[in-house]
DNA sequence: CTCATCCTGCGATGTGCGTCACACTGTGGT
DNA sequence: ACCACAGTGTGACGCACATCGCAGGATGAG
């Protein structure tokens, strides 16, 4: 683990409670891992007492629906965190993680986090405010599906991803977010088909230029304003 | 605060993990709310660190689009606890709680809290392991809104607040929600004409009976398939 | 008891978006 | 260099559900 990974974890919930001491204990006890793109972490159903947090790259954290389809709960990049929903409360994932690009992880089992929880309490309130926080963007989410259109949705998405995966260019923002369509279409609960014909739509009007799992952002003010 | 409430809360997460000290010290720092039908207890957007755990009543939280249009998050009954996000993570509350029953609430502020927390650190792991479900949960309703149509989720709500509020009957199980039509639809997150239309439904088929505020479930299996 | 208000029931109409169908393009594998 | 297949672009069609409109019933305040 190199000194960005280390600067990374440092930004993760699980770590900012803890003082160098404390960091430097608590990276002792986690693993690291390796995944490629498309390859599975875990999957729905699984049993799995295991927290990560993402050093590189990007993790889907998707639902599959009994008839097959597919919902896309978010994409994480470095320093988030994710799979702690099993460690705080013992039950089989209910959700598949899997690799969007190349990535490396570092894992906590439950086994080894619970002692320290015990040691540094600190870290119990970090993680309250994370889930927390979670809550309040899963409702805003849910309050969209019901209020907002597809293309209202869409660009919502867009600007998220924006804030989170974008870097400034010459001619605007330019954010790979690395998703397909499809995985565009799952993240806002819609088909794809529709999705691209709103990023058409956007595109045709100048706000944005599509690219390969990627789009430039040219006009950020009027894709904000109709994402309301 | 009588037998009944002690009962009541000790059920609740930030109780549970305590022996009979810690939560008698606990209970000497919560202070009782008495609400009357329809009665606003915090609304959104505004200030607020306390925490409330429902004693007796129901208790609903609601979100107001821009627009106008609300959106039912969760009705909440006895031992049951909300107010919670803005506490852990100091931000303006996301929802209102309005009372849909005469209630009673025990309620806990920030300041008192903590000390609370600090001292015993296994109630961190108890609202954890309660956050954790939660998510969970909206979780599951998320992909229901993209998934299931109407009458579906209609199903679904009724088995769910059969499950918490139900009292077995002569002629099967009596749901008395307390909520108009018009709160139900918000709370599947449909308009109230679809859902009286899937209700009437269920009734015709001969699965439940509509009372005011009420249903009478009389086959909860095929409720169960519907609502799947 | 009486009127006003809230709630329920239900048909008519319109529309956003899912589904289907198919063509085009880019990319990676051999 | 080639083919296969995953991903993208776009039109035609139908349907589930929102919206509108209104009427009948329940509830509760005075």
């Amino acid at each position: 683990m190199n000194d960005r990974d280390v600067e990374v974890l440092g930004r993760a919930p699980l770590f900012e409670a803890l003082d160098e001491e404390g960091a430097k204990a608590l990276r002792a006890i986690v693993s690291e891992v390796h995944l490629s793109r498309g390859q599975t972490l875990f999957s729905e159903d699984q049993e799995g007492d295991r927290l990560y947090v993402v050093l590189d790259g990007k993790i889907k954290l998707t639902r599959t629906a009994p008839d097959g389809r597919e919902n896309l709960l978010s994409v994480l990049g470095p320093s988030e965190m994710f799979g702690e929903l099993s460690l705080f409360d013992p039950r089989p994932r209910t959700a598949s993680a899997i690799a969007v690009t190349e990535s490396r992880l570092a894992g906590v089992g439950h086994n080894d986090l619970w002692p320290f929880l015990k040691v540094h309490p600190e870290i119990s309130i970090h993680l309250l405010r994370a889930l927390a926080q979670r809550l309040r963007r899963t409702n805003e989410n849910m309050a969209d599906l019901v209020f907002t259109d597809v293309p209202g949705r869409v660009a919502k998405a867009l600007l998220d991803l924006a804030e989170r995966f974008g870097q400034p260019s010459e001619s605007g923002l330019h954010v790979h977010h690395d998703l397909t369509q499809e995985e565009l279409a799952q993240l806002v609960g819609a088909s794809r088909e529709t999705v691209n014909k709103a990023l058409a739509d956007f595109a045709q009007r100048g706000w944005l230029r599509i690219e390969a799992r990627a789009v430039q952002v040219l006009d950020i003010d009027r894709l904000r304003k109709r994402s309301r």
